[in-house]
RNA sequence: GCUCGGGUGGCGGAACGGCAGACGCAAUGGACUCAAAAUCCAUCGAUCGCAAGGUCAUGAGGGUUCAAGUCCCUCCCCGAGCACCA
């Protein structure tokens, strides 16, 4: 009979779906050692799973399972990260509410994961756009609001023309908006902004004590940007205005030979008015103005005008130096103004050679003391700035702010909370400042909570990155109610399971999600919710599985692997066991289309070794094979825990390779397999557990041990070189001294042959090992 | 330009400084079959040799070592991230 994966799983997976996947489910009082084992949760697209989630989703439902068995409690959840834009311009194409969207597709990811068997606590189950959920994540905004950390500015922000909203400086890649690629223009408007910098050093030095992949680390730390430096004021000649700017190479003052403001500076309006050039000053600024951010970076030949007239003073050389505009300056990193010392910097030196500026070579000057010589103060800058956090878009979370002529911006007040985003017959965005809410009068037109009288709903709603800054704390309320006040209700479960012991997903997320969640964790901390100061303990990310033309994989390119379609032909089992085995988990590797069937061909021939037992009980042993099935057991173990699936699995191979050739002692160790196989491919060992006559779930077996006696080798095979080459071999006994090596080593043809009747010159010997003669 | 990763058979990949290429795919030959598929068995880095066996091989070149894919130096190539951040 063959393997027919199809009737397995399907069986199985019918006993597991009983009562709500219960087996799975987590216990928030137990005895037994604790651990958080939490995927990335999906945007569930009309697409459906990719492969690449089922890598993801695989490896930690291969450890989840690993440590059940182990004894471990095991909160393994799933849910939905379903607002944002996608679900939003196909209801707008479809003209569907995006929540009958939403519903459908995740519908269909249910279906998907639980085809591949995986064992999530389905009871955890949370939707970020349920209403129950966003009522916490606007809770989070307003005790953010309430502590200074959410402010309202109007400011220079990234304005995506095709979307037709703001968008944090995250979400813009390359000066393009990192949905849809569209140039970002920008725009001057009034945003919600959280105060994410007033973070930037604990987010910066707390990832030292976090085990994550060290590239994410170096990548947020890039990101945050921290530089040490000095604020320096330069006395503009004959005026009463400084220029201030920062400076991290206060050693170069006395090299300073000219100064630069950014376009935007605001003391340029002041300056100008002593200049020599005002037109040829405004017409440079109006020209800045209109690039886009993109065409400002991507031309990098200097461009800039001189304040003619203007002069500025070199505070350690009292030398009169000119005052510059230039687009190289940045205006929101620093003062917006920079000393500029072309012997030191590469920039300052091309900006110096296209305007046929000074260029000194003035001796460096101590630190410390050139900043008090200067007058100036240390000062330590970042590039994180703070996160803008309104979108003029329908479908995310009404942000919970009532507007009042009179009292200003007020908080909803908890009991008010969820504040739930209104019917709407436009989804489409205005394209202004304002979302398509603001057409809601309704809804819009509220009594302030503070006086009474007549206010506004703040209009725009969140950005897509909100409801996944807290969604691995909801899996832990929803284990013991549906989400209801206070927060102090929670307190033990967060003490219980926090932090997460292991998080795996994409790297894509290394500067947006996973620092974003790391600033709400640490407030959430600091007002004494959470009592952890980090969320995620250990990060793995899993490596890209690119098309089998090596090429990231793309319905333009046509090379995209489905695993619907895999499951169909191969088996759940057989889609796991491939993924897993294809190669390092971290490391991107190419889709092989007729590489799963060889894993598909070793779970076959599980299924008839097992078929051929005719008597389970059977206690015939080989020594030789008991050996290998202790150092497999070791083996698997091990590599489990250190994520070295691809390993694991060829561990196993030999095992089985060696089993077929002595299948009379098939029945006292394929139970052992069945065991190893288990978290790997759930569906097809239990299927094997129980034909070996077996009742019960393999979830509630014991992970098995191996034995150190046995696994120990009474005798080797002694590597024999000469000159460090392998000439020859012999198997000893364990722990042979090296006189007796040698002794049977000179002795050997082989050995003679090479001496040529002298005597050896050297003689290497390293103990259960090899012995190296040098002739 | 800067910062991380990587370069090992036809392919995916193994390898505490100690037998390079485990395991799997593909390929080739064979068994079974009227035939094919499936399955099973064998071979499978290159090269010289009838064979025994030898030589060369982990991006390139040097070095350390009895011994280097692994450690050190120089360079080349690929991937990712950052990029006028003062």
């Amino acid at each position: 009979m063959a393997y027919n994966f199809k009737k397995i799983e399907a069986a199985w997976q019918k006993v597991w779906a009983k009562n709500k996947h219960k087996i799975w489910a987590a216990e928030d009082q137990s005895v037994k050692p604790k651990q958080y084992v939490l995927d990335m949760f999906p945007y569930p697209s009309g697409e459906g799973l990719h492969v690449g989630h089922v890598e993801g989703y695989t490896a930690s439902d291969v450890y989840s399972r690993f440590m059940r068995m182990n004894g471990y409690n095991v909160v393994h959840p799933m849910g939905w990260d379903a607002f944002g834009l996608p679900a939003e311009n196909y209801a707008i194409k479809t003209k569907q509410h995006p929540e009958k969207v939403v519903k459908k597709n995740v519908k269909r990811f249910q279906e998907q994961l639980q085809s591949l068997g995986f064992s999530y606590d389905w009871q955890r189950e949370i939707n970020t756009t349920d209403p129950e959920y966003y009522k916490w994540t606007q809770w989070i905004f307003v005790q953010l609001f309430k502590k200074g950390l959410a402010y309202e500015a109007e400011l220079p922000v990234n304005w995506c023309p095709k979307d037709k909203t703001v968008l944090a400086n995250e979400e813009v890649v390359d000066g393009c908006c990192e949905r849809c690629g569209t140039a970002v223009e920008r725009r001057n408007l009034k945003q919600w902004i959280l105060k994410i910098t007033a973070y930037a050093d604990r987010l910066l030095n707390d990832l030292d004590g976090l085990d994550w992949p060290e590239r994410v680390k170096e990548m947020q730390r890039n990101w945050i940007g921290r530089s040490e430096g000095a604020i320096i004021k330069f006395q503009v000649v004959s005026s009463k205005f400084q220029i201030e700017v920062f400076t991290t190479r206060p050693d170069t003052l006395a090299g300073v030979t000219y100064m630069v403001l950014a376009p935007e500076h605001p003391l340029i309006g002041k300056l100008v008015v002593n200049a020599e050039n005002v037109k040829e000053i405004e017409s440079y600024i109006q020209k800045s103005k209109n690039k886009s951010d993109r065409e400002r970076q991507e031309n990098k030949e200097k461009t800039g005008v001189a304040l003619k007239g203007v002069m500025a003073v070199n505070p350690i050389s009292q030398e009169k130096i000119p005052v510059w505009i230039a687009d190289y300056v940045l205006a929101q990193y620093g003062t917006g103004a920079i000393m500029a010392v072309p012997q030191h910097d590469e920039r300052d030196r091309e900006f110096a050679e296209a305007f046929h500026l000074p260029i000194i070579d003035k001796p460096l000057i101590d630190k410390e003391t050139a900043i008090q010589k200067a007058g100036g103060v240390k000062k330590v800058n970042f590039k994180l700035r703070d996160w803008i956090f309104s979108r003029q878009r329908y479908w995310g979370e009404p942000i919970p702010i009532i507007k009042c002529p009179t009292c200003g911006n007020q908080p909803v007040a908890e009991e008010d909370l969820p504040v739930k985003l209104p019917n709407v017959k436009n989804y489409e965005p205005t394209g202004n400042a304002e979302s398509p809410l603001a057409a809601i009068t309704k809804w819009v037109n509220v009594k302030c909570p503070k006086c009474g009288g007549d206010a506004k709903r703040e209009t725009n709603t969140m950005p897509q990155w909100a409801g996944s800054c807290w969604y691995y704390l909801a899996y832990l309320m929803r284990g013991i109610s549906n989400f209801q006040f206070p927060i102090s209700k929670y307190k033990e479960v967060f003490d219980h399971w926090l932090p997460v012991d292991l998080y795996l997903g994409g790297v894509e997320h290394a500067v947006l999600h996973l620092l974003y969640a790391r600033f709400w964790h640490k407030f959430l901390f600091d007002i004494g919710v959470v009592s952890t100061s980090e969320p995620f303990k250990k990060l793995v990310n899993q490596g890209l599985i690119l098309g089998p033309d090596g090429q990231k994989m793309s319905k333009s390119k046509g090379n995209v692997v489905s695993p619907d379609e895999m499951v169909e032909k191969f088996g759940a089992d057989s889609l796991r066991l491939y993924e897993m085995f294809m190669g390092p988990l971290e490391d991107a590797k190419p889709w092989d289309p007729t590489g799963i069937v060889g894993v598909h061909r070793f779970l076959g021939r599980i299924y008839n070794l097992a078929l051929k037992i005719q008597n389970p009980k059977s206690k015939i042993q080989n020594s030789k094979l008991d050996q290998l099935l202790h150092k497999t057991i070791k083996k698997v173990t091990e590599d489990i825990q250190g994520f070295h699936f691809n390993t694991a699995i060829s561990a196993l191979m030999i095992l089985l390779n060696e089993i077929e050739k002595q299948p009379e002692a098939a029945a006292a160790h394929v139970p052992t397999i069945a065991k190893l196989l288990f978290p790997l491919a759930p569906h097809l060992a239990q299927e094997v557990w129980k034909m070996l006559g077996n009742k019960g779930l393999l979830d509630h077996e014991e992970w098995p041990k191996y034995e150190k006696a046995l696994i120990e080798d009474a005798e080797f095979e002694l590597v024999i070189q000469i000159n460090g080459k392998v000439r020859d071999h012999v198997m000893v006994k364990k722990g042979i001294g090296q006189s007796e090596a040698e002794k049977l080593t000179l002795n050997r043809e082989i050995v003679k042959k090479w001496l040529e009747g002298k005597p050896p010159k050297k003689i290497i010997f390293v103990k259960d090992r090899l012995l190296n003669v040098i002739v």
